[in-house]
DNA sequence: CGTGGGTGCTTGCAAAAGTTAACACTCCTT
DNA sequence: AAGGAGTGTTAACTTTTGCAAGCACCCACG
């Protein structure tokens, strides 16, 4: 799957690593704040492991930034999912829209912005 | 530990898979698509298994919804996180459409709600 | 019929995630 | 100097992920 599996190599840890940094917490600290052992911080920000899902969220909250952003720099997440307003982002969230519709619901709305700037 | 555990307890198996069927794609071909097994698929569907961030990221591709969707989802739900559903709202309130745009995209956002419906 | 392909689901098993209990080191305090 | 409490790291272990291979079922087509 193409995706870059473990070994001293991460970019998401090292990240991980700067942010506890500017925070001033040690790993036990952000490890408590995230349910998981120090141990295995230590090892994720050091690139031996790959958190799950859960734990990725956990992190992004215990580092008070947004999952996206841990995305970004695990590489996972397209940095051009970025802008959106409020309208796009509810659509994007509603879990009773296919794909499809959301993509159409999204351009209808991006193409009135367009058309009322030039007002 | 605070994290949440396994179990078939799956907001989010039950999400992915409503998503898959309003594509009207296979367990086997969203699992192509996301590199990951048809199996492994069938069971995070079911709540019997947590993906990974990386597998968890691939799904949010495959579905074409953002990462933090599935997060919201994946019962992680922060009860501040302003309860999905409201496009609507979200429409109203958009400062920069004209009353008539706003009407036509909540008639279609209800319309495409009906249709799913009858799924 | 019958067989080939479509669907989702179950079953081992290897490989990772994640934990507990240690380690070595530093900085304070006594 | 001897202890305590802080730091990050390692090692051994258990639990979960994720896959290959197969099951059972349904539907179309020769």
């Amino acid at each position: 799957m193409a995706v870059k599996r473990s070994g001293p190599d991460a970019g998401l840890g090292e990240f991980i690593r700067r942010q506890r940094e500017l925070g001033h917490l040690s790993v036990r600290q952000l490890a408590d704040a995230c349910g998981i052992s120090n141990a295995y911080l230590s090892q994720i920000e050091r690139g031996y492991r790959n958190p799950s899902s859960f734990v990725l969220k956990a992190l992004a909250d215990g580092l008070e930034l947004s999952a996206d952003t841990l995305y970004a720099q695990a590489g996972i997440l397209d940095p051009s999912d970025g802008e959106a307003g409020d309208v796009a982002e509810a659509v994007r969230r509603d879990p009773y829209l296919s794909a499809r519709q959301r993509e159409i619901l999204i351009e209808m709305y991006e193409s009135f912005r367009k058309v009322n700037d030039s007002d």
